[in-house]
DNA sequence: GCAAAAGTGTTGGGAGTACACCCATGA
DNA sequence: TCATGGGTGTACTCCCAACACTTTTGC
């Protein structure tokens, strides 16, 4: 706010500002996003992103984790928090004019199944048929997730964000598979695995192996301290 | 806002939103924002963006568009506006709870000199010492500023945003202009042009050249109808 | 031994860089 | 004719896609 626009509250009526979260993983190789069935008009009974409003002294990203610990029940850090965009269309919400901040989270499988806390009635829901069709999720929601989608497909290329959707350590055939199910697309294994070994700072070895998997046992890293990938990952 | 937050105004006290707008151009090769004179409390003679608060009728986007054309004075369609991000913390402005959704426009040089309507008080400043001293700006601003600019410099990689900073008709050479001074960087003038002129979309031939200038007369083009490039430009 | 999965070597093509060179105009 | 800036040609390098190959396990 600025410049000779007076502070009169009561000339800019309120504005309601929530916090939606778009909380991406990987489950069984098909991508799922977290949805809750709304108990109340509009859209009673449709699905819609966890969300809720903004508290009086409470910065954005702290509501967006907290609606997310809510909802996931996991505890601790998040394994990447980042904002999205905002929403405003003057009838997004046909009760009252409501602003909403997006977030897009990404974390491993399952960091703990969906339940107790008061988020009984989350669940992960694969995010393609949401995507072919907007009508099943509630207000503009459909558009946030498809936003969302895009922002984590595009951020793959050039950042270490895959390593969000893995375990505390992981191999590197289960980092090809985050790739490809978030792009859809294959990749070869043996260039894949050049080029992730070979970029400084994305992966950090462990130094041990995994066993009693089928084939020859795969090196384990952890997640590298780098924010950048020089070079980039490149979508087929 | 969702699920199991029951609608309850008084539970949420009121929040004010509002739209700034990061208004970027290049002026004598040196890249410029459009700042206001702020005229009271907080902050009162500081520098600020140029912004206000978002109307009950009115969608993010025209929000922006409006603060933008009442600054500048410009008419019709702005080159490039799109969303930059939000920024909510409880204590960015000492009066009341202030949530801001920051737009970022890029503009080509002097559309019309800043005046007239109701911005007698704008002017365009170079944004290099904003950046080094944030106390430089009212409120957050500089960090604002700090996010368009990065934001400006990473889509100038990818997408053929640069012609928003040209008029209509330019040439090649001050397309690179914009590429150095945006980057601060040096570019190979022949491999420059080479890689626009090769990718596609990226710049349509009007078929005519310059006249009146010194040294050989250089071809003139328009923005193409590409939405990204590719190859993309890439930062030295 | 055989299948399966991990990891390495090698090669060819395409894009980027550096720089020499030619073209068209004003003074 | 010379200086200035626009535009092209060419060789070198590096990255990446493709695919053959070796290693190490479970069955």
């Amino acid at each position: 706010m600025d410049q000779d626009d007076q502070y009169d509250p009561s000339a800019y009526p309120a504005v309601a500002v929530t916090v939606d979260v778009v909380v991406l993983t990987i489950r069984a190789d098909v991508l799922h996003t977290l949805l809750v069935r709304r108990g109340e008009q509009p859209f009673e009974g449709a699905w819609a992103l966890p969300g809720g409003f903004v508290r009086p002294d409470e910065d954005l990203p702290a509501a967006a984790e907290r609606e997310l610990i809510e909802e996931t029940g996991l505890g601790g850090p998040v394994a990447h928090l980042e904002q999205l965009a905002s929403y405003g269309a003057p009838d997004r919400d046909p009760r009252l004019r409501v602003i909403t901040v997006a977030y897009l989270a990404l974390v491993p499988a399952l960091p703990t199944p969906v339940a107790g806390g008061d988020a009984q009635h989350a669940e992960w829901r694969p995010v393609a048929p949401l995507l072919t069709d907007p009508r099943l999720l509630a207000f503009d929601h459909a558009q946030i997730l498809a936003d969302g989608v895009e922002r984590a497909r595009a951020k793959l290329e050039y950042s270490p964000l895959a390593t969000a959707f893995c375990a505390d350590e992981f191999t590197v055939a289960e980092l090809r598979r985050v790739y490809e199910v978030v792009w859809g697309t294959g990749l070869d294994p043996r260039n894949f695995h050049r080029k992730v070994t070979g970029t400084p700072g994305f992966l950090d070895p462990v130094g041990r192996v995994t066993a009693g998997e089928r084939g020859r046992p795969a090196e384990l890293f952890r997640a590298g301290p780098a924010a950048v990938l020089h070079p980039p990952m490149l979508r087929p």
